[in-house]
DNA sequence: CGCGACGTTGATTTGCCTCAACGATTGTGG
DNA sequence: CCACAATCGTTGAGGCAAATCAACGTCGCG
């Protein structure tokens, strides 16, 4: 399957396998297809799987109870998502985890994740690395989140993750930058900091 | 050194070590005294260690162009702070690492974690992990971040983390919450939220 | 003892939200 | 294939949460 291709060559580069150990890494992975709106988790359903995108967009996103949405990640090809509290902890999810396209993505159950580091435990490696990518990416996030105005979040991501700004719909990035979209509508149009030009 | 049992035990919560194994972590070691005020880490210099906290508190914070203070991390006794993409990066720092009293820190050296993780791999496994628990707490305070007023925020940590709400200043608790200290103060004396009560 | 760091309080300002109304685009059922 | 609804983005007016500014009290430390 040409799709397991993309996560072959995501694993290589942080370890290399023997042929029989990537025979039973393929092997516990499932690809799937997700329809746009559709959602891998739900509140109050532990959320079995890591999601490696193949090809696509999604997000994770909490509602609250004034029912409005707060997206915590945003993902497209070659970013996993899930709700990882629940994920890691196996607690039920507080997240929904939604596709803003259709989108292919191949999923690793927990059980099997835990089968899979057992096995080979090179994984345990690999694990590692990538969760201290995150690890460091949620804390610049973090700082901007908080030392920064809106309008230099806005600009900060259009910078850095130009493919993710332009890829997801507006309210979407609001919503993950942690601002209206009415506001954001207004910083793309200039409807605000004009008022810095004066 | 009666400083290395509280790692011993620490790491002992997710991996057991041989004789051997045990011997050699605690060579790669250094028990350190930091005395209050003092940096660990500063802006431009690369993070050469991680610093896990034996007794006292410390904090991570970001001084941007306004010269305001953005605290990233607060630690104290059993907690891990670094700048930690500097640290993984292995590239100049761009946050300050203090002590906010007389603390003693045990700390890793970069190429000496690198060792280690080649000599006894179970090191893999247990970074892994506790990375794992730091990234799903990173996300809870983003979300919290993005998705919270200012005074629920301060409710918030005060339930969940009253120990590191107690025991740091009130001017690092507020960077931490993102607020300004003003602000803080007034929660704290309800000089704010009476209104909700009229 | 005196100075600097920390916290408090009130007055004023502002960044961003909320609400409301309105285009534009998409998709869907008749 | 069109009509109509739903979804998404835009724009403006008004309001509020939290920042800023300024002044002052207090404690701990050199």
């Amino acid at each position: 399957m040409k799709e397991l291709e993309s996560i072959k060559k995501y694993v290589s580069k942080y370890i290399s396998l023997t042929e029989d150990e990537e025979k039973y890494f393929l092997s516990v992975l499932t690809v799937k297809k997700i329809r746009k709106k559709q959602n891998v988790v739900q509140p109050d359903f532990t959320c079995k799987c890591r999601n490696y995108i193949v090809k696509g967009a999604m997000r994770a996103y909490y509602l609250d109870d004034n029912s409005q949405e707060h997206t915590i990640t945003l993902a497209i090809d070659d970013w996993w998502i899930s709700d990882f509290n629940s994920y890691i902890y196996q607690q039920p999810a507080t997240l929904f985890v939604e596709a803003l396209e259709d989108t292919i993505v191949i999923q690793i159950e927990y059980t099997n994740e835990q089968l899979l580091l057992e096995k080979v435990p090179k994984f345990e490696r690999f694990f590692r690395i990538i969760t201290q990518y995150g690890f460091a990416f949620l804390q610049r996030r973090l700082l901007s989140s908080i030392s920064k105005s809106a309008e230099e979040r806005y600009e900060t991501i259009l910078v850095e993750y130009p493919l993710i700004a332009q890829r997801v719909p507006q309210f979407a990035l609001a919503s993950y930058l942690g601002m209206s979209t009415e506001y954001l509508s207004k910083l793309r149009n200039n409807k605000v900091s004009l008022k810095k030009l004066k």
